[in-house]
DNA sequence: ATAACTCAGACAATTATAGTCCGAGTTATG
DNA sequence: CATAACTCGGACTATAATTGTCTGAGTTAT
């Protein structure tokens, strides 16, 4: 599983609990101690998987296209790495020295047994996945965080906003 | 995944195919077509993990340690590929920036929500490829070949440790 | 009209995988 | 008993993918 997925879950979270505001992608970053331009690549696909909009400008930024409810941990992976298979058969079977490179079509017919396996596999994996939502995990992250948390987090944002004209804070990697 | 699961399990297939006899990783590798240098790497793994046992000398080579109903896929996969975790959490959840630093202990307290859905899933996976054994993939592949192959296979090998100390085709990569 | 922001794609550096090569030890053969 | 071919085993290199950086084009409030 790569970081982007990481990166890209962690940001969701914080469109669902910010409604109706967007949020960029380098406010995103720089408010997890993330990298702006890797952030900046994953966005894109999530946007055309249909899973955030996009606004430009200069108050522009992310927001959640559906509701939290709607939106699978497995669409948000396929999104990001590209719905790549688990495993990759190849075709060893056929490969067989004693078919003198001509394998019969009863060694390379159906799938083979240990893909089989694999894709099996997969499913189990990809069925557990299907069947959380984002909101499935913001519940289970609601009750930690005391009630003041919520509010310092609409200031730091707030303050940023406020302060985009002026102060030389914006070199990539602020933090790090 | 990774090819070096998918040449060991092809390979754990004929072992169990051929129970008494050892086969060498060099006679492996040339009779599926795949390379012998990296499947004598993938070898010395399996045998730490007490799935095949080695013998040594001119006529040496692999076998099974344990009947095939008694080795699952998993054991497979950890061995060769060494256990690591589909999903190595980076605790971004500690790295807000309104803690400055110092991410208070309900934060970064359990299993981060995201983690956690990645562990069910893996388990899901996990759970799936510890239910197959060895013997079930052989069971699924042994109705499909016609009864002569198995004869066509013994005669393979077996000209191959005949003829061990003339003939020059002793190349890597004899076939490809 | 400016200036800072936004997105978006082209460009390196790092890391892990796939594959190659050579050395030490073992066993049957001459 | 000496040879020769085989075995395993680990150190080395090339390739592919991921991570991360940089520069450009377009948009919106001041």
């Amino acid at each position: 599983m790569t970081a982007g997925v990481e990166y890209g879950l962690h940001c969701l979270l914080w469109l669902a609990s910010s409604p109706g505001t967007p949020l960029s992608s380098r406010d995103l970053a720089d408010f997890q101690g993330i990298s702006r331009s890797f952030l900046a690549k994953v966005f894109p696909k999530l946007e055309k998987a249909g899973i955030v909009s996009a606004s430009e400008g200069i108050n522009g930024g992310y927001l959640l296209a559906r509701q939290p409810g709607d939106i699978t941990v497995l669409e948000v992976i396929d999104a990001i790495e590209g719905k790549k298979p688990l495993f990759d058969c190849q075709e060893i079977r056929g490969r067989c020295a004693v078919y003198r490179e001509r394998p019969p079509s009863w060694a390379t017919k159906g799938v083979c047994a240990i893909h089989a396996v694999m894709l099996r596999a997969e499913k189990a994996m990809r069925d557990s996945l299907a069947s959380q939502t984002l909101a499935d995990i913001a519940g289970d992250l609601g009750g930690k965080a005391p009630p003041e948390f919520s509010d310092d987090v609409r200031k730091w944002l707030a303050d940023r906003t406020k302060g985009r004209t002026r102060s030389g804070a914006t070199e990539d990697r602020a933090l790090s």
